[in-house]
DNA sequence: ACTGAGACTGAGACTGAGTCTCAGTCTGGC
DNA sequence: GCCAGACTGAGACTCAGTCTCAGTCTCAGT
């Protein structure tokens, strides 16, 4: 978390910009979570907490944390962006279950390497690889299993 | 193009729900492309051809094609949906330009098996496989390489 | 043909995530 | 202290997408 701080401190110094405490409240609360969060999650995380901060500021805040690459942005197709720490383990892939919206993870460094191969093929200079795979995860497969049964028996 | 109107009057049927004349336009434009487009393209592009449909229309109608599986939707973080023909070429993957927002495809069996597998390790039952990459086109890429030479010259 | 249930439509109100504006405040260098 | 310019929160705004509703159409049953 320290690191953190350092590198959003360079970040913003080297555009002459400030740490300021609204700043500061967003970035204790942005690395004292571990989860996939949006915007919406840390302001209303922010005001029960007591430490309320302007939803104009969570967003401004967010954009830097993501420029200076300390978050990475994710999209499910719900409309809106999920957040997590860009140290996490680097391109990881996401399941995503469609029934109770769970997120996890997976790592498999041939998918990347795959990939890498595949868009230089094409010409293609890759930044950021997104392997996300929908259905349902193993809670909600197993539900639908008894409640199929269910219906039949 | 048969096949799409007769998949969409069965599934119609079996809601007992009617392939009325505002849906027999937006199935000929949809399936009139083989590009990837947006819910207000194709508003847009109704227009232009003198055969507008309302907007509330159109979305019921795109979202009937995707329940019978014969739309699939992407969302590239843009804050809209992107729409294309399930019949073209199964779980392919796209790369997508974040300096233009060129949109190509490419497909590789191996990364589907892989995404399975992975899945299927983890309990989870896939639907879906969607494996974006971000990055920059081969002439974005060469327009970047020029200016940044420019720069430095 | 007539009728009623219920499907369909377009206009436009609404929602919700995210952005922008602006007036007032704070910061840091002089 | 003074000033340029960064910062803030409130709330207006945008834009994709959804919902509502009154009026229309369809079709099976008669
Ligand atoms: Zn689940
Ligand atoms: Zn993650
Ligand atoms: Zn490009
Ligand atoms: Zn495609």
């Amino acid at each position: 978390m320290g690191d953190e701080v350092q590198i959003f401190e360079d970040y913003l110094r080297k555009h002459s910009l400030h740490l300021t405490a609204p700043r500061e409240t967003v970035l204790h609360a942005v690395f004292g979570t571990h989860e996939h969060f949006t915007a919406d999650d840390l302001i209303a995380h922010l005001q029960r907490a007591g430490t309320p901060v302007s939803k104009a500021t969570v967003y401004r805040t967010l954009s830097l944390l993501s420029e200076c690459s300390l978050l990475i942005e994710h999209d499910f197709g719900q409309g809106k962006k999920y957040y997590e720490h860009a140290s996490e383990l680097q391109h990881h892939g996401h399941l995503y279950c469609s029934d109770c919206g769970r997120i996890s993870e997976f790592y498999d460094p041939r998918l990347n390497a795959l990939q890498d191969k595949i868009a230089r093929q094409e010409g293609f200079e890759p930044v950021q690889f997104a392997v996300k795979i929908y259905g349902r995860c193993a809670d909600c497969a197993a539900k639908r299993v008894r409640r199929d049964a269910g219906a039949i028996g």
